[in-house]
RNA sequence: UGCCCUGUAGCUCAGUGGUAGAGCAGGUGACUGUUAAUCACUUGGUCGUUGGUUCGAAUCCAACCGGGGCAGCCA
């Protein structure tokens, strides 16, 4: 056969009949006949199938008996409209070729299975509906993340993997390293010598590109880094992974108001993106998964971000009159209880919290006028809680360098950071989005291992 | 890391002290258009592992292994 295969997503959309069509996919059930069957096909093109009609006119009718859920079949025919009801067109197909035959322990049968037993499949689970739009939307959002960024004067940096800094303030970091786990090279104090490592020091993979970000934002102006992060946290959560992609853009003559904005038109544009270009799958999450999704997606695209200070929200907490596990206490950090209360009881949409106590944020945050808070901010969302997480950095020289000591961070490692601030400083700011947690939301996914096509995750690879 | 739940056929699950069951999948047959097709018949199990209690354990106890939920840490 030389002819090209048409994608399934094409025909359903067809104008009109077609002749001589090459149709190849996997068949997702048979329906028998005596004198004919129907095949349900899906090649991933779409979330849609195509119903394909094989009568006992076709030689080899009698071997394609084999052909079961999950075959993978060949089929050349013509694209006609359908005698039944349930579908638009239908092929009739002249020849079919069996590609690869699927024996009776196929484990994705036609019916729902768990979520649980998915994840232990999770190299057929993309064959499933549900696994197939996860990944075709996780597609659609990762290029909606580029277009939102390019076309509107960001540039794409690659931030290193591999990295030295052991201490971002953004939890523990996986060892990269080439030495002899058995035999290592050791120093006369009896402690491992890292200077004979790979990279004549310690490295880790990166938890962040944020500072190298910081480099690209204060010389190309506006930048951001889309890519994967590695945090080595034993997390057991729902949103947690080891493995993730983070989206993290850096702008350079801008502040908290300006970040927060910019929050905020990212994550509604590329909601809005999706929206446009991935109804068919969505219709699955509105149907099976969440039934109040799609409410909830406009809702995001068109109401503006409720915006509360640290302070508002802990005084809202307080007069919630509501018994929390954790205490409210200007000072501590929102924990989720509370998170979850802002965003899904009292305002019922997506909160932007600013202003957070110095204390309990990292070093290269800037201080505010009232010497307590730091001009941080955390998007939350109804269902996941914390989905961006940014600030407007640290631009004064000798304000780093204070908080550089209060943290015990040491200036020459960090020497090149500081740099930044010695050599034309601006004032700058950025943030950082769980790309996988936008992707729960945006689905109604609920847990983050099953929006990640091979999840790694504490105890699990 | 802490607390809690769970493990029975390829899948979903019932069986809570007397020796293993259903639906779906698979197989065989029927049906001129089905839509998770339907109908009839049928194959299929070291009941997570090891040890213990008992005349007898899928069932009770212990340890281990796997899976899940919530919390902490964060994106």
């Amino acid at each position: 056969m030389s002819h090209k295969r048409t994608e399934i997503s094409i025909l359903i959309e067809s104008e009109s009949e077609r002749e001589n069509v090459l149709i190849q996919g996997w068949v997702r059930t048979r329906r028998d006949s005596k004198d004919f069957f129907f095949l349900e096909l899906n090649d991933g093109s779409c979330i849609k199938n195509l119903q394909v009609v094989v009568t006992r006119e076709i030689s080899e009718f009698e071997t394609l008996k084999s052909i079961r859920t999950g075959s993978s079949v060949s089929v050349f025919g013509n694209l006609v409209a359908s005698k039944g009801k349930g579908q638009k067109w239908e092929a009739r197909a002249k020849e079919v070729e069996l590609l690869g035959d699927s024996p009776e322990n196929y484990p994705l049968q036609k019916k729902r299975h768990s979520l649980e037993f998915m994840r232990e499949i999770s190299h057929l689970r993309p064959r499933a509906n549900m696994f197939g739009a996860v990944f075709r939307i996780r597609s659609r959002l990762s290029f909606a993340i580029h277009r939102y960024f390019q076309e509107n004067g960001f540039f794409y940096v690659n931030s290193p993997i591999i990295t030295a800094s052991d201490c971002e303030g953004a939890g523990d970091l996986f060892k990269v390293t080439t030495i002899d786990l058995h035999e290592p090279p050791r120093s006369e104090d009896g402690l491992i010598d890292f200077s004979q490592d790979f990279f004549s020091q310690k490295t880790y993979l990166t938890v962040s590109g944020q500072l190298e970000g910081e480099a690209f934002a204060t010389s190309l102006g506006k930048i951001y880094t889309f890519g994967p992060t590695f945090r080595a946290e034993k997390s057991n959560t729902s949103r947690h992974a080891s493995e993730f992609w983070m989206v993290e853009p850096e702008i350079a003559f801008c502040d908290l108001q300006q970040d927060m904005d910019c929050a905020e038109s990212f994550v509604k544009w590329v909601t809005r993106e999706v929206l446009d270009t991935c109804q068919s799958d969505l219709e699955l999450f509105y149907n099976f998964v969440d039934k109040r999704l799609e409410e909830r997606l406009r809702f995001v695209v068109e109401l503006p971000f409720h915006r509360v200070s640290y302070t508002e929200a802990i005084e809202i907490l307080h007069a919630s009159g509501k018994k929390w596990e954790y205490p409210v206490a200007w000072g501590a950090n929102l924990q989720s209880e509370h998170e979850r209360y802002l965003t899904e009881e009292h305002f019922k949409s997506p909160v932007t919290v600013y202003d957070y106590p110095k204390e309990i944020k990292p070093f290269y945050m800037r201080t505010n006028d009232d010497e307590k808070t730091v001009a941080a901010m955390d998007v939350l969302v109804p269902g996941i809680g914390e989905i961006v997480g940014g600030s407007q950095r640290e631009e004064r020289l000798d304000v780093l360098l204070e908080n550089m000591k209060h943290h015990c961070i040491s200036e020459e490692d960090y020497s090149w950071y500081v740099d930044l601030r010695r050599f034309g400083s601006v004032p700058h700011a950025g943030f950082g989005l769980g790309f996988e947690r936008l992707l729960m939301f945006i689905t109604g996914m609920g847990n983050i291992r099953d929006v990640i096509p091979f999840a790694r995750t504490p105890g699990r690879i």
